[in-house]
RNA sequence: GUCCCCUUCGUCUAGAGGCCCAGGACACCGCCCUCUCACGGCGGCAACACCGGUUCGAAUCCGGUAGGGGACGCCA
């Protein structure tokens, strides 16, 4: 049998991080073993599902470049086979009609609980004459489940999980108003769509239990069952949204690599030895569910952080340009020029070995193509003092009769400081400062020469009060 | 409250009875490199939740305690 996996999110939302997770290790999972992977999208809460969060998952699918197979499943359209399902199973006696209120139940759950039990529905219409049935009411459809014995799924991340079946009650699979509820039609879609692993977040490892007895009374296969533990903020409670941050589209925007991300939340809860950097090659010929941990981890931004860089660092010039450009733009208020993206280009391999993320690069980078005269930070400034300033002419000055290549320049300015009785950062400091507007920058002698001649010499004037 | 699950440095983790007075990575702190900031190199700080038991020997096995998490919908 072939693997078959799918990634099924509910649109009520964008894709946040711990879906992405999720999404990746049913992807990585499939590409291990050659199977499938496929994308539903569970939007049978009409009300809560909206296009827009369809389009938003599917982006963030797309820009972590986890592609599906086939075509994308709509629960929605699927509604007739799980109500199917359900009448089959009314008919064969494995599920009753249930008339109890909104009211009724909420008065069960309470004394349940008050009665230190766990809450749940006590059964009333189980075993009740149909014939009994208050008049006008539409009746929702409950799962006869066993009351007996016990249920236990073989979880190939948790293990063996055993539930007393006391502890599960009649779920009900149709509601009143003719609808299925998300366990039928997750069995029902599962089973018609052949998927052998089920991978999901942890919070369904219960849901496991109900759809093992749905699947027994339709007398289908049960799917293997993988619940990966959730992710969980820094502060240890759950993610949520007070950790900020939860779409994948965040982390676009705030300049984060889809590689380093599929490397961070590979990470997150598996590892293979001490591996760190692991390329998407790797993953899926190393991935296995065995070595997912059980214990959910925490988010760290500061190992993303780390990991962006690195990404960045091996990302090719040319890729990197067009990620920043858009960046550049906005802080410009303009387009750029060809000459300015050629500029950016040539700066790149120097550019790229700093930012932790695309934000900070496009930071970084926006000196070399800013007009004049370049804004000049406070810490900067203040390394142009009035004794430094003449020093900055003359050098100017000689520097304007140089070879305009890195080599030449160093040369020029390192001769000048020794004549000056300074140390060469002395001399460098205050010149990066008018060159480049801040105190840190790629080497000053490669900014100079990606800046040009005409544009030092003039950015020096600028800074000498001009 | 009930049920289920989890517990190695601050964080992610290696570890499947002796290889571990516990290894790697990130973060942090030094030093080196150096025109700055990074990168890189070297070094440092720092953990087996607790208590019992099994064993010649336990981070690894068992039990309990504590702490944390998840689930308890005619939501998905």
């Amino acid at each position: 049998m072939t693997v078959t996996v799918r990634f099924a999110p509910s649109p009520t939302g964008f894709l946040h991080i711990g879906g992405a997770r999720t999404a990746l290790f049913n992807w990585l999972f499939a590409r291990h073993h050659g199977g499938t992977f496929r994308l539903r999208i569970e939007d049978t809460d009409r009300a809560r599902s909206t296009p827009q969060a369809v389009a938003a998952i599917i982006d963030g699918l797309e820009w972590l470049e986890l592609s599906w197979h086939g075509e994308i499943v709509h629960q929605s359209a699927r509604v007739t086979m799980h109500t199917e399902a359900a009448y089959r199973l009314l008919a064969a006696g494995h599920a009753y009609c249930c008339y109890c209120t909104p009211e009724e139940l909420a008065a069960m759950r309470e004394k349940s609980r008050a009665e230190g039990r766990s809450a749940r529905y006590d059964g009333t219409w189980r075993d009740r004459d149909p014939t009994e049935a208050p008049p006008g009411v539409k009746p929702a459809i409950r799962l006869k489940t066993p009351q007996d014995g016990s249920t236990t799924i073989r979880d190939l991340v948790q293990g063996e999980v055993t539930v007393s079946n006391s502890e599960l009650d009649d779920l009900i699979i149709l509601r009143a108003d003719g609808t299925p509820t998300y366990n039928l039609s997750v069995v029902v879609d599962d089973h018609d769509m052949a998927i052998t692993h089920v991978i999901r977040g942890d919070d369904h490892l219960n849901n496991a239990f109900r759809q093992t007895q749905i699947y027994r009374a339709l007398d289908w296969p049960i799917p293997e069952f993988a619940h990966l533990p959730l992710i969980h903020g820094p502060d240890g409670a759950k993610l949520s949204k007070r950790h900020g941050a939860l779409a994948v589209e965040a982390y676009r925007e705030m300049g984060y690599l889809p590689e380093a991300l599929h490397n961070y939340l590979l990470r997150l809860g598996w590892s293979h030895g001490d591996d760190e950097i692991i390329s998407t090659e790797e993953a899926i010929r190393w991935f296995d569910l065995d070595s997912i941990h059980r214990s959910p981890a925490r988010f760290d931004f500061a190992k993303l952080d780390s990991l962006n860089g690195h990404y960045i660092r091996e990302a090719a010039d040319g890729r990197l340009l067009s990620l920043i450009v858009p960046r550049v733009e906005g802080k410009l208020g303009r387009a750029l020029d060809e000459p300015s993206r050629v500029r950016l280009l040539r700066a790149m391999p120097s550019l790229k070995l700093r930012p932790k993320t695309l934000v900070e690069l496009a930071g970084n980078a926006l000196f070399y193509v800013r007009p004049r005269p370049i804004p000049i930070e406070e810490k900067a400034a203040r390394l142009l003092t009035p004794e430094i300033l003449p020093l900055l002419r003359t050098l100017g000055t000689e520097l304007s009769k140089a070879a305009w290549q890195a080599a030449a320049l160093e040369a020029v300015v390192r001769a000048f400081a020794a004549a000056q009785q300074k140390r060469l950062g002395d001399v460098a400091q205050p010149l990066r400062a008018a060159l480049t507007g801040s105190l840190a920058s790629p080497g000053l002698f490669e900014v100079m020469e990606i800046l040009g001649r005409e544009e030092c010499l003039a950015r020096i004037a600028d800074a000498l009060g001009g």
